[in-house]
DNA sequence: GGTAGCTAGACAACTAGACAACTACTAAAA
DNA sequence: TTTTAGTAGTTGTCTAGTTGTCTAGCTACC
């Protein structure tokens, strides 16, 4: 599909969710651009299909915004929308790369407070949501209090009921205490993916 | 041998060469062709064998571009491991592509519990684990409760200290409480980044 | 005859940059 | 106080250059 058009998509599925209303203004071209991460011919071409759409009214010298006056056009974007509220789902999931099980490292040791030799599940993979890659990771567990962690995560597919599955229930202590943080702090305050714009 | 296959075989000597330089641009595809004294098809056939290998990445628009992670560190994944110790530090960072505040859809106002007509500050993302793009995120805070974050967040360039001077010191029960998690709850477990694969 | 490899050309899609037209705002001049 | 000029920021338009895709035709070889 081409580019404009997945941009006019997801813009006009912002304005039909509320995340702007109308009359209000959208963010400039230029910063629109440098979010979708393509050029401003290109955002205007899907700005321009939103004109056409009636989605929104741009003038010269000042901005875009929202319609006032919604289009049928709407209506029948709406109902997608309404499905994909109801489903209330991103669907998220993960591929895994590397699966494996090591001694732990000096540095490993000391962040998961591990004996001398003490061994560890290394799980790498990439995360999708709604298929579209957002996250390269690599987590490592303590091999010592999930004995048969990889054999659950290697049928589930899924970290947390792993977990689950090896009878720890509260995730919260076990993000901060199992799972290594290496990588710095910032990092690891972004838990939070929504939708994916074209990395690289 | 077929043609394209031995212009294939001399680029990526070239490179490999260091002939170019990883992130530097090669000469367009009509250059190369002339260069070769080939048709621009039988070049773009050398070329996108070069994609594949990762070699390179191209973008429509603007060029080939040498690529700056060569696909060999898949296979070495041991050096990998002890490279990272021996530097202690992974450092990270973000870049920010989208940062504004907006009204909250439906969904955003159920999981946050916000009220009627309240808005959200929207940061968008990508997190680099040494320079190398990790993470695509985008987050969801409660205005009402972060009047001046944006603020702090332009100017730290770092969402934990934002949050902080915003008076949120509990980093925990910020990440569960205020961070909306949109994704799902599997990808919500991904805290830890450290190398990167080459997304997309 | 059929297929693989290459050539030739046209068009679509995207990028980059420059410049014009317009708006809102501020500060200096009348 | 009113007017004017200038500045900064926005959208509109245009040109040139790049890669992506497609169709058609040629040649060598099996």
């Amino acid at each position: 599909m081409a580019l404009w058009h997945s941009i006019y998509e997801q813009l006009s599925a912002e304005i039909g969710r509320g995340h702007y209303r109308p009359g209000e203004k959208l963010p400039t071209e230029k910063e629109l651009a440098k979010r979708f991460g393509v050029n401003r011919n290109t955002l205007r071409h899907a700005l321009k299909a939103l004109q056409d759409a009636g989605f929104v009214i741009t003038k010269r010298g000042l901005g875009s915004f929202v319609s006032t006056k919604p289009v049928k056009y709407r209506i029948t974007k709406n109902t997608r929308f309404s499905r994909n509220l109801a489903d209330a789902d991103q669907q998220s999931s993960i591929k895994i790369l590397r699966l494996e099980t090591r001694h732990a490292d000096l540095r490993e040791k000391a962040i998961l407070q591990l004996p001398r030799d003490a061994q560890v599940h290394v799980v790498e993979g990439i995360g999708y949501s709604n298929n579209v890659p957002i996250l390269h990771f690599t987590s490592i567990f303590p091999t010592e209090r999930l004995p048969d962690f990889l054999t659950h995560l290697q049928r589930t597919n899924s970290i947390t009921t792993a977990l689950a599955a090896c009878g720890v229930a509260e995730y919260e202590r076990a993000q901060t205490e199992i799972t290594a943080i290496l990588a710095g702090a910032n990092l690891s305050t972004y838990l939070n993916c929504q939708i994916g714009a074209p990395l690289i």
